[in-house]
DNA sequence: GGATCTCATGTTTTT
DNA sequence: CATGAGATCC
């Protein structure tokens, strides 16, 4: 394929850019992913750099992997070595590579999420005799990470006041509870990369020269501590090519500083500066609606944003009572556009909070509407999914205490508070980890220690479990190692109780075995790693017939033939906590030009007049930023006019459908779905039209649809549905032969022999195996 | 030691 | 309203 095909000017400039610092300012829609991937296919192709000498960061493992694709298809096949990822995966590895050079960390390290990083701080708060009432944790870890975004290290912590002499204490005993651990937190990742390469010359000089070309999506988004990276990185050849847009930057308050691209500038006064201004994805309407949201702020780089989408439709701007009404009035909507050709997946539905998602979903579900919730609660950070892999880390990581903390207990073993405190302490006297006192209970018969009766036995079976699974840790992959604690530990009964929801619980725990015996080649630490660097997020689903709702944040990056903004209330969008900083609130209002520059073709935005938050139903003010909207680009509507339009048909403010488009059957939905790893896109359940229109209480949406479609209730104890002999396909082991199949609870074990692949035992629910004929 | 209740808490969350 | 952590009760 010829790069430069079907590129306009400016994107060809920065395709075929010299090699040196460049600078892409990216407007919405304007193609950036594009000349990303095209640069990166120029740069072997033409310019003769080998894929191997090339560094591509990006913030999520979706926006990685999307390059990676276009750069296969551009070049034709896999560029060897070439190395893309995001920033924590990118730092992840070169940290594993240097391990032997890291002062506190073994080769094992762990990666904390934040849910480990709050155990972490309470016990630092702990071990400083701090109250964690008195300072919440959760304010310390957000000082902790900006501090580290910041590239400021406990040492270089400046403390002037009392409470930030506090802040530096906690901050420091926080890390050497991390390094007692063996662990890192997100931030670590890339703070602690920088610290070694300013330390060591050596190692600098090393991925200098291995990354001739690096390049950067996003850079809008970069923190301190990113740009310091990069910068190092590039510090040799100084061939450092970012793209960014400003008023795209949305998280500030995750360290982001979109005055980076300032800095860019300073620091090298030679970058070659483009700006891509054509923006393929809008109509006229909705580009100068965005234009004049956005011009609204103040200091930015000006963009002449243009499109060739002459016209197109005006923007709808409605009033509605209640948020019940908006979600209704918006079902109704997408009704209608599904008369003029549109899919429901061709919409989406965009908010501030996720607290906002459920009134939303509440209708989907009634009105038998498909949708699909865009990264909500995260998959592996579901309990059941957490418990699994914290055992996973303690036997790859013994010192991990947090980990052991979560588990010494669960499923319950009779491990109460005061065994485990007595434990603890032990350990403590000995100077052992609380693992490796486990451990000696079992393995040193002589040792002295506290423990009688019931409490001995427990820790005693427990400590036999795992320092086998530890001595298994270099034989076993990382799903027999799963398996087999899950069978010990009797996992499944733990979790299945009979209610749907200890179903779900353990169909995650399978899902994630399945992702495990996925990644046979893997080893422990390795897996470990990827799951800890993954997030849910990165697996939406594209062309998926049904609408998608997911947060303003959720959306940057994404597109749809129809977007709707709900909630254009003051207090909402923008959001309470920012009303009161001019920052803040420019933030708010970048927040609102991304939503409006993720429509193609028709925006709808929504205000209440009374807005629940909390159970509290408050009257809401119009949003603001409404004020910045050019009054000839919107159609303004009122449910209090449509109603007198209409009032033959609706007649109260509660009528779920207000404007007369009572199509929606109202049969009630039975299956709505997240969107999950390895999943089908949730399953669209069409409206059934002629179904007794019986408004059941609405069934509480089910975390996703996996295990029951295509056919639900799969009746109990049934006969398997796989027979021995039976020849089948799994998508990641290709082709096999079912050895033995049976019915266990609600689902079915199935063990299939695959082609280089061994026996496996799967979920009939989640492995979605094909029967072949013969 | 384990289950149950109460109470505080609540923006966004690429990794 | 809905969730989770900690206290309290059995």
């Amino acid at each position: 394929m010829d790069i430069l095909e079907r590129l306009n000017e400016q994107q060809k400039k920065a395709v075929t850019a010299a090699a040196g610092p460049v600078l892409v300012l990216a407007g919405p829609g304007s193609g950036k992913t594009g000349v990303l991937t095209r640069r990166i296919a120029y740069l072997v192709q033409e310019m003769r750099v080998p894929p191997w000498r090339i560094l591509a960061v990006t913030f999520t493992n979706k926006a990685a992997k999307e390059m990676r694709h276009r750069v296969e298809a551009l070049l034709d096949g896999q560029p060897r070595g070439l190395s893309m990822g995001t920033f924590h995966a990118t730092c992840a590895r070169i940290l594993r590579r240097e391990v032997e050079n890291l002062t506190y960390y073994d080769r094992d390290f762990v990666i904390f999420d934040t849910a480990d990083q709050k155990q972490v701080i309470k016990q630092a708060l702990a071990d400083l005799n701090l109250d964690d009432k008195k300072f919440q944790p959760s304010k310390l870890l957000h000082g902790i990470s900006a501090a580290k975004n910041e590239l400021i290290t406990p040492d270089l912590y400046q403390a002037t006041t009392y409470i930030a002499e506090i802040n530096r204490r906690v901050y420091s005993r926080y890390q050497e509870v991390l390094q007692a651990n063996n662990a890192m937190d997100f931030d670590d990742l890339l703070m602690n990369t920088v610290l070694l390469l300013d330390e060591r010359a050596d190692i600098l000089q090393k991925y200098q020269e291995q990354y001739l070309h690096v390049l950067v999506d996003e850079f809008q988004d970069t923190n301190t501590t990113q740009y310091a990276l990069l910068r190092r990185l590039a510090g040799g050849h100084g061939n450092i090519f970012v793209v960014g847009d400003s008023d795209q930057s949305i998280y500030r308050w995750r360290g982001a500083d979109y005055r980076n691209i300032h800095r860019f500038r300073e620091s090298y006064p030679g970058a070659e500066t483009i700006l891509l201004e054509q923006n393929y994805r809008s109509t006229q309407i909705i580009l100068d609606a965005a234009k004049s949201v956005i011009q609204h702020n103040k200091d930015r780089v000006h963009k002449d944003l243009f499109t060739e989408r002459l016209g197109g439709e005006r923007i709808t701007l409605r009033e509605n009572y209640d948020g019940l009404e908006e979600a209704d009035t918006i079902i109704a909507s997408i009704q209608q556009l599904m008369l003029d050709g549109y899919s429901p997946g061709d919409c989406a539905v965009m908010y501030r909070t996720n607290a906002q998602s459920r009134s939303l979903e509440e209708s989907f579900v009634r009105a038998s509407m498909p949708y699909r919730l865009v990264g909500a609660t995260q998959f592996y950070q579901r309990r059941e999914v957490k418990d699994i892999i914290a055992y996973l880390r303690l036997v790859n990581n013994p010192a991990d205490s947090v980990s052991f903390n979560r588990i010494i207990n669960v499923p319950t073993r009779g491990v109460g508070k005061k065994t485990r405190d007595d434990l603890l302490d032990w350990a403590k006297r000995h100077g052992w980890q609380p693992a490796e006192a486990l451990s000696k209970l079992v393995t040193d018969l002589d040792v002295q220690h506290p423990f009688r009766g019931r409490a001995f036995k427990s820790l005693s079976k427990f400590g036999e479990m795992l320092t086998a699974w530890i001595s298994l840790r270099e034989q076993v992959s990382v799903g027999e190692m799963m398996d087999l604690i899950l069978e010990q530990i009797e996992f499944r009964s733990y979790l299945v109780d009979g209610t749907d929801e200890g179903q779900d619980r353990w169909d995650n725990v399978m899902e994630l075995y399945n992702v495990a015996a996925a990644s046979e080649s893997m080893g422990l630490s390795e897996f470990l790693e990827q799951v800890a660097l993954v997030s849910e997020s990165d697996n939406l689903e594209e062309d998926s017939p049904a609408t998608a709702l997911m947060t303003l944040h959720a959306a940057k990056g994404l597109e749809f033939p129809v977007v709707f903004i709900v909630g254009l209330e003051d207090g909402i969008l923008p959001h309470s906590r920012s009303l009161d900083d001019a920052e803040s609130l420019a933030e708010e209002r970048r927040l609102f030009y991304v939503g409006i520059t993720r429509a193609k073709d028709r925006l709808y935005l929504s205000h209440v007049f009374r807005r629940t938050t909390y159970g509290e139903t408050e009257v809401a003010a119009p949003s603001r930023f409404l004020n910045d909207l050019p009054s000839e680009l919107v159609d303004s509507e009122s449910s209090s006019k449509r109603r007198q339009q209409t009032k033959a048909r609706a007649s109260s403010w509660n009528q779920s459908s207000t404007d007369g488009w009572g199509l929606g059957g109202r049969s009630a939905a039975t299956s709505s779905s997240g969107s999950r790893r390895r999943q089908p896109a949730a399953s669209y359940q069409p409206p059934k039209a002629n179904r007794v229109p019986t408004p059941k209480p609405l069934p509480k949406p089910r975390h996703y649809g996996g295990s029951s479609d295509p056919e639900p209730a799969r009746p109990a104890a049934a006969e398997p549905q796989y027979r021995t002999g039976e020849k089948v396909r799994h998508a990641k082991f290709g082709e096999g032969t079912v050895i033995e199949s049976k019915v266990t609870g609600n689902d079915e074990e199935v063990s299939v022999a695959f082609q280089g692949h061994g026996v496996k035992r799967l979920a009939a629910s989640f492995a979605k195996l094909e029967k072949l004929a013969g």
